[in-house]
DNA sequence: GAGGCCTTGCTGGTATGCAATATACAAAGA
DNA sequence: TCTTTGTATATTGCATACCAGCAAGGCCTC
């Protein structure tokens, strides 16, 4: 194949990377997932309902695309579409976010696991950085900030592990669990305690402990499991 | 509420077990899994590709919920539409039948764990008749249904969890690893190791030891997760 | 006045037509 | 002969119209 000068061109011409216009499904399917979780689901007030008809009004879209959005977020269980009847936003019981702990304690500490197999030196100790970031906001008020740096953490180690198919699973479930942050009341000697967890699960990822790091990991996760469990209400 | 007589009436006249009319987009959605799942994704010779309006025509459904199923299967990951394109039935690469089998494992030692703090007694004496089952089509030809039984008592250990959200995750998980039944090529040495390992993992969940069930059941899939690594040739 | 029946409107489900575009092929020019 | 460009075709994305089922409210009957 000859080359001709038309790329060199391009780039000098600093071309358009690429308008690259998402379809109108996905545009209204992230639409609506922003808006579900902005929205406080478990207030008492909000309307769960919604309306297709209305929807399709508001974002400017037909119904055709704004169905198939709704039919992921109803696969993606953030709805629940009940024919002839309408379509209700979820909201998830405790039981259920029980079993996302669960699944969640599975696989972080399968990642970390893996992490302490494949991951390089550099990348584990990059980890030290969301402690200290973590720590800085253990001891602050923004409760919302703690609990979304104590899930970055989580998040890295769930990376290290190299595996996307569980970093795919757990970013859904984390959607939920962030839905339900405001219920949780974190106490203090918690946020200490999970400091102390996550110190020494870094460590133990660390001396390539597989193992320890698994051991800690679930156990760390299992806790928070333990302790939505007897401290959240949600029903 | 008043409760009439019908419930029992109904049930004495066995009316209709489930008149239930799926919706087409559910009966198409079941269909194409169906087709799918039945024929060999991972031979040479099939037709990779699909087209939306020759299916509606052989379905006898219109094109709208046609393609709801195919969102549906697109989202789990059995086809993929490239717009303008067409639509593909995706074979899965081999890291990402490794990465299935590594949450299979995950999420499988969690269920083992979880089965010896609820399972009742007599549900983990019923995975004997897995054992058993299982041992009988070892010594034999078929590999499929040796197969399917290995699954089967898998799929029984993860129930005994109790946690529906590891089991309907792993249903997904466990359409792909039939799919790849074919291809791999089960040793008869593999067979007996197999046996001993399930019977280990029994044993482990019937003292209830849930660290030995756990990492039992975690080496034991690793291992399969190893083995396909090492002789199972996909791409 | 109360209860049952019917009408009507609202809802999601389905069918179909139009528009946009990526690909392949053919034709024309260098 | 090779490259380029125009066009035809094939394919999905999107929009609109219609259909069926359920719920609520009004009306009729007892």
């Amino acid at each position: 194949m000859k080359e001709t000068i038309v790329p060199d061109l391009a780039q000098r011409l600093k071309l358009d990377p690429l308008p690259e216009m998402a379809s109108l499904k996905v545009q209204t399917y992230e639409a609506l997932k922003r808006a579900i979780s902005t929205m406080n689901i478990y207030a008492n007030d909000v309307e769960l309902r919604l309306d297709e008809r209305s929807l399709s009004q508001q974002f400017g879209v037909s119904r055709t695309p704004l169905r198939e959005a709704l039919a992921q977020l109803d696969q993606e269980g953030l709805i629940r579409t009940v024919p002839r009847r309408g379509i209700y936003i979820i909201r998830k019981t405790k039981s259920e976010i029980l079993e996302m702990i669960t699944v969640w304690a599975a696989l972080e500490s399968m990642a970390a696991r893996l992490a302490t197999q494949v991951a390089a030196d550099k990348d584990i100790a990059a980890l030290h950085e969301h402690i200290d970031h973590f720590q800085r906001l253990a001891s602050g008020e923004r409760l919302d900030e703690y609990s979304e740096a104590n899930i970055k953490f989580h998040q890295a180690i769930l990376d290290l592990g190299g595996c996307s198919l569980i970093t795919s699973i757990t970013d859904g479930l984390f959607f939920h669990v962030r839905a339900i942050r405001q219920r949780t009341i974190v106490e203090r000697d918690r946020a200490q305690r999970s400091l102390a967890d996550h110190t020494a699960i870094v460590k133990a990822i660390e001396t390539r402990d597989a193992d320890l790091a698994e051991r800690l990991v679930r156990e760390h996760t299992l806790r928070l499991r333990d302790h939505v469990e007897n401290f959240v209400k949600i029903d």
